[in-house]
Order: C-alpha cells, then structure tokens, then sequence
DNA sequence: ATGTGC
C-alpha cells in the first residue's frame, strides 16, 4: 500500500500522516503543500516525515513545510522539536550547510541613484566578494583567530571592522550561539574554514541587487523599513567546508552513538544520540560553532557589500542607510519553549531547509519588530523574486515557530545540467534584464529556475495557512553566483 | 551544500 494513500487532508494545503499510519511512530506527521503541487510530492520525502516521527521524544508532530523535498535523512523543508527529557539530537536534521542562511540589506536608494551604474556595481561586488566551490576569502586568519569565529560569530566580525555594532541587533541569536565550544571542534573543520572565512560558496548561495517590487503589506512592510522601489541587497550563503566537515565528523559519532545507547532508527542518515549524552552534548556544541562560523561570514560578506557600494556610488553607507533588515538561520537545531498540548516546554527543534517564524510578543524577536513579529526571508532562484513575510501565531501554535525556506529544488543537480543550457538561461535572464556573474557555467545550468519548485507557490502556500505573512516581493536587478 | 565519491 502507498503511504501516500494513508494521508488525510485537514484543509487546503494542509495534509496529515495519521500516528496509527506505523506502530513505530510517536507522533504524527503534518505538512503544508500546495494542493497542485501533492501529486508530484516524492513518496520519499513522505516517508521521511514518517521516520523522523519514529524517533525517541518527538514532540506533537513531524512537520513537512510548503518546500519539502528528499533529503539526508530528514525531509529538506522539514521541523522536528524533541523533549529534553527522552529527546535525541541528529545531525541529519540540520543538514551538511549548518546555517546555511539569509541576510536582507536595505537602503535608501531607488533605481535612479544606480542609474547606468549597475553594471560597475555588479562587477565590483563579484569582484569583491569571493565566491565558487572552493573559493577563499580576502583576509588572512591567524591561526588561533578560528577560534574567536567558532566562539563569536558576527561579535568577532564587528570586533574586528567588520559592520557595525548595530547590526547584531538585527541578526537571528544577535548572530552569536552561546552554546558554541570551538574547543572540540574538529581541527580538521577549522583548516578548511580558515581560508574560506568571508566567501559566498557555490550551489544555491547569491548576492543579489534587488528592488522592492511590491508591498503586500504596508504596516508591517513599514516596521521592517521596507518601500516600494527601495534597492536591497541579499545575500543567502552558509558555513561553507567549515560546517559540512563539522557535520560529517558529527555523523560519524553518531553512527556509534545510536548504536551504543540503542536508539531505534529506520534509517542509518537518521543517526543520533539521546540529549543526555555526552556524545549529543558535543555535537551541539560544535554545530553552534558552525553556526557561528555562518554569522560571521555573512557578517564581513555584508562589510564589503558597503564598501562596494561607497566605491562606486560615492556615498558612505550611513548616508545610504545601507542597514541590516535582518538575518535567518535555513539549517539549525536551537533549545526553545514551545507549547505542548497547553503546557510550555523547553524542547530542542531542528530545522532543515526552514525559517524560524517567530510571532508577534516573542522575547527573540528584536525590541523593534517585536509588535508585528520577526521578519522571514524567503529567497527565490537564481533570477526570480524573493519574498519577505513575517512570523505568526500561527506558527507558533502549529510549527514550532517555523515555515519555509525557498524553492525547493524539482530536478536533481545533474538532470538539471542535462535539460539546460547556461548560455540560453544567460540571455533569458538578459532579456528580463536582470545582470548575472558566475565562476562557472556548470552552475548557472544547475540552479536553472526550472530546477526548482516555484517559490510563488511556496510562499502563497505559507501565507494562506497563516505560518507567515507576505510583507513584501523583491525582484533581482542583478545576481552574482559561485 | 561540499576539497561535487572514500
């Protein structure tokens, strides 16, 4: 019998795997799709939202959000929050690019200020801002310096020049996971983060010049410093070889680990470890110190956007008011208090390949959204829009303060390079007018739009069932890629 | 995502 046949639909866009569905499972399964997107769903992602709600504590519901597909073990696009009293913690449910994020930088510029300029700009941000598979960053680390990054994050970065005190305020965890121990991490996953610190990485990771195209919520879009016609600047990368050495180190413990204390798991890429040992304790750790890693990334990535824009434009970027709107974390597992059938808990959620969501009230928003809830960054495909929305009550009640990531990706990265061709993706992009750079051709083919789920579908998905708002539509006036 | 397989 097919899994798929099991599932109930609780109302549009919202589908449910029962409990009853496998003796194993301790908690159902929940997911948000588009109703015309459910027949094309893979009955492996499904299965995976069914294995993660095998595994010990899991809390209320293993959720699906709008964008999930196969991944490692867990769903991408997928939230699971475990007690700490009989919970586990597993590197597959933060995923091999620990937060792997995205970061909204406004100003006060419209489409006249870059007049005749965008070009110059784009050049000198590609220029300016390492990117591709392997690429290094601009500065040289000292050795111990590592150590201050894994422990800091973005505190290290503005400590050290880069941005400015204030931005921290904006950043998801101010951009710093206290939790981090860069003392077991990995020396392995500190020499390949030394080179790579402040550099974009490959794949799906962008810069992009975009322009606020359109307001679907003025109010909010206001409390955010949004406006119609506004130029932005986003940039969505991660914890580059740093956080994916960190998560396969992590995954070899692990493998021991469930082992060793007897965990039940349907599938070896679920490898954990209950939250009590000391095996699950330093995973933690380390994953925070990747996390931090991303932070501080993202952080000097951002000093040098400004500095680029000063350049070519002149201005100081105070006088551009080029400031942080705000920074999410995509791949990250955070203690947080949630409610569990009308009593507050403490439980550890994993989210991989989603956004936290947090609603109006919430004490982790910062003082100056606080009122209408934290901002959620949704960033499209290479040449299409993103989407900027805001965390719900809704989603504190139904998802752990979460929703979606992005796209989703359709076609698998070598099918991708089979039925397109980086030239004509190019030139389409030309004709729409919107400037592309990339380190190499293979990845343009690869990161086809075509590739991907359509982020609109994704987004109408999380804002019609209430996980998050639309606020605003941002479109790229140009991309720069790995 | 990724020293694009160990």
């Amino acid at each position: 019998m097919s899994i798929k046949d099991e599932i109930k639909k609780i109302k549009d866009n919202v589908y449910e795997i029962p409990g009853s569905f496998n003796k194993k499972m301790r908690a159902s399964g929940r997911f948000y799709i588009a109703d015309e997107y459910f027949d094309e769903l893979e009955e492996g992602a499904v299965e995976q939202i069914v294995n993660v709600a095998c595994l010990p504590g899991v809390q209320r519901y293993s959720i699906g959000l709008p964008d999930i597909h196969f991944g490692y073990g867990f769903p991408i696009g997928g939230v699971a929050a475990f007690s700490l009293r009989n919970g586990i913690v597993s590197p597959g449910g933060v995923g091999f690019d620990i937060n792997c994020g995205v970061r909204l930088i406004k100003s006060n510029l419209t489409i006249d200020d870059i007049d005749g300029k965008l070009d110059e700009l784009t050049e000198k941000l590609f220029k300016n801002i390492p990117s591709g598979v392997g690429s290094k960053g601009k500065i040289r680390l000292e050795e111990n310096e590592i150590n201050d990054v894994l422990d800091y994050g973005a505190e290290w970065a503005v400590n050290n020049g880069y941005g400015w005190p204030e931005d921290l305020e904006v950043l998801e965890e101010n951009g710093r996971m206290v939790d981090a121990d860069s003392s077991i991490v990995s020396e392995k996953a500190k020499k390949r983060g030394i080179p790579q610190l402040g550099s974009l990485g490959s794949g799906n990771h962008f810069l992009e010049v975009q322009i606020v195209d359109e307001i679907y919520n003025e109010e909010v879009a206001k409390v955010f410093g949004l406006e119609k016609g506004m130029i932005v600047v986003m940039i969505h990368s991660g914890s580059r070889g740093c956080g994916h050495q960190v998560c396969s180190d992590y995954l070899r413990v692990m493998d021991k680990a469930y082992k060793k204390y007897k965990v039940n798991i349907d599938d070896r890429q679920l490898a954990c470890a209950p939250l009590d040992s000391k095996e699950a304790q330093e995973y933690i750790q380390a994953m925070a110190a990747a996390a931090n890693y991303a932070w501080a990334n993202r952080q000097m990535m951002t000093h040098w956007v400004r500095e680029t824009f000063e350049e070519v434009l002149g201005k100081s970027a105070k006088e551009m008011e080029m400031d942080i709107v705000y920074d999410v974390a995509h791949n990250i597992a955070k203690m947080e208090t949630h409610k569990i059938y009308n009593r507050e808990e403490e439980v550890l959620v994993h989210r991989k390949g989603a956004t936290r969501a947090f609603g109006p009230g919430c004490e982790e928003v910062p003082e100056k959204y606080r009122a209408v809830g934290q901002p959620v960054l949704i960033p499209g495909t290479m040449g299409t829009a993103s989407y900027i929305l805001h965390g719900t009550d809704v989603a504190m009640e139904e998802t752990f303060g979460s929703t979606a990531h992005g796209a989703g990706r359709i076609l698998s990265r070598s099918k991708a390079k089979k039925d397109y061709n980086a030239d004509e993706i190019t030139e389409d992009l030309e004709s729409k007018g919107i400037k592309i750079k990339a380190t190499s051709k293979n990845v343009i083919a690869e990161e086809a739009p075509g590739a991907y789920k359509d982020v609109d579908s994704v987004v109408r998905v999380s804002d019609e069932t209430g996980i998050a708002k639309l606020v605003a539509k941002v479109k790229p006036l140009s991309v720069c890629k790995g």
